[in-house]
DNA sequence: GAGATGACGGGCT
DNA sequence: AAGCCCGCCATCT
């Protein structure tokens, strides 16, 4: 445990298939409830190659959050639904329903 | 070492 | 209910 980044990318790596986690809760399982921004810093600077999920991962709205290239959040999207995450007629998820427990 | 950055969150309007 | 503004944290340059 160096960087709180590779905490973020352990954890996240540890989210089951077919679920989701907000930054906050990523943020507060590493204990730091108000570093939900970094976490998202952290997620930012990940390879396209990486192993991460970092798809699983949205904000408290349940959305995917924009970002530079426009078509990333309808990659992400496209993934989450293969997952067999749905989304509402809004784009959003349910977080009542997917969202991780945790472990 | 200081200042700027950013895929957030919560509270208030 | 939706949108705006302000504050927080760890990292980057």
């Amino acid at each position: 445990m160096k960087h709180f980044y590779e905490q973020v990318y352990e954890l996240v790596r540890q989210v089951p298939v077919g679920a989701v986690v907000t930054y906050g809760q990523v943020a507060a399982m590493l204990g730091s409830p108000r570093s939900a921004r970094a976490v998202g810093y952290a997620l930012r600077y990940l390879p396209r190659g990486t192993d991460v999920p970092w798809q699983r991962v949205i904000n408290h709205k349940g959305e995917i959050s924009p970002r530079f290239p426009a078509e990333s959040p309808l990659i992400q999207r496209a993934l989450l639904e293969s997952e067999g995450v749905v989304f509402d007629d809004n784009d959003r998820v349910d977080l009542k329903l997917f969202r991780w427990p945790g472990e």
